[in-house]
DNA sequence: CTCTTTTTGTACCATTTCGCACACAATCCT
DNA sequence: AGGATTGTGTGCGAAATGGTACAAAAAGAG
């Protein structure tokens, strides 16, 4: 007879709030925060209000709960893309394919970055808003410079740059690859973009 | 005896529009369109309802209009900036210098540039404000295209550069400094990438 | 079984929102 | 002067908004 672990007392949820934060995040995505109203999230979670707040808190918790959970996955993959032992220009060659996709993906196919995309509007009258895309736009910041001193390191970063210049401007790029795609440019002139980019950070072949 | 110009018949307005136009926006620019309500709009301009909607049809309308007067006054600002007879490095020089002082100036102090900060979470679900901003996107890039055409011309982009690649790269730069301004990045970061985007665009001195 | 706890469905609330109606004001035209 | 035209102030309406109350449901504990 197995061992069950204790339930809580109480009714139990009958949703996944992972999944559903999952459903709210797409809304905000295409419509930004304040846009976005609880009726729209109901029907997108298949939620009632109260459930949505049982979970949630309200409609700014949810909010940011989707800010936090797109900026972990955000710098979890391309600090685990960074962290593998390739060439410069593989591993740029694949943040940008994989940036691309992202910003590519969704029902509108043009939804760009989760943060660049509505936080940057919310930032100037939302602390919490604000707090996260600073800490993300640090993250990235970082983990380009990291990235680039390896290169830099085995002559793989292109000759006249430094590591610490270079890195917020790499992250330039994919701020500007976000903004574009949701200003509705094709994949084709993004992965043009990209390739300019890869050629101006790293060393040439 | 002067011959004034005839008037139309009707009450005068008793405002002037592109004043209110720019109260307007200054609303607009902290807070992104959907969560500026007419009533902030009627507080900030100080005028009623029908006179916001005599002169400019809707709050949709009006913000369209804060749209392209900013996508004007950018075009023309730049144009103007590029056409002058200077060494590629002076020309960014002035161009960061001014992006800077734009994009942390107003009552928040960080801004940031108003068609990156408020158009780009409206593109997804309005036709309009995505043509402008991708009609922007591209004029930027064409400008630096020429900028960097004749700067190649002249040995002053940066050696391995092609002016096609670097241009959008360029907006990119200026797209980060406007988010990052937004996010709260204080002048001196935003200055500091600034001089490393001069260095990585221009041929050394 | 009853009691407690947590969740859900339904209904509701107070407030806000955008746009409009209309009377009055301010002008030009005849 | 009256009529036509355009602008403004006041008030309003229908709908939308974020959040809450509460009864019933679904569980665990004793």
């Amino acid at each position: 007879m197995v061992q069950k672990e204790p339930r809580p007392r109480g009714r139990p949820r009958s949703f996944d709030a992972d999944a559903a934060l999952e459903k709210a995040r797409a809304v905000f995505w295409n419509q930004g925060y304040a846009a976005t109203s609880l009726d729209e999230l109901s029907a997108a979670t298949g939620l009632n209000r109260p459930s949505l707040y049982g979970a949630f808190g309200d409609k700014h918790a949810l909010y940011t709960a989707a800010l936090e959970r797109t900026r972990d996955e955000a710098v979890a993959s391309i600090g685990g893309l960074f962290a593998q032992d390739l060439p410069l220009r593989d591993t740029l060659g694949r943040l940008y394919a994989g940036a691309i996709r992202a910003y590519s993906a969704g029902d509108a196919r043009q939804r760009g970055c989760f943060l660049i995309g509505t936080a940057v509007t919310q930032s100037v009258d939302d602390p919490a808003a604000r707090e996260i895309l600073a800490g993300f736009l640090a993250q990235m910041d970082r983990l380009f410079g990291e990235r680039f001193s390896r290169a830099q390191g085995v002559g793989q970063l292109a000759p006249g740059l430094t590591a610490a210049a270079a890195a917020p401007l790499a992250s330039a790029s994919l701020h500007s690859l976000a903004i574009r795609a949701r200003a509705g440019a094709g994949e084709a002139e993004l992965h043009a973009i990209a390739a300019g980019a890869v050629d101006l950070f790293c060393a040439p072949d």
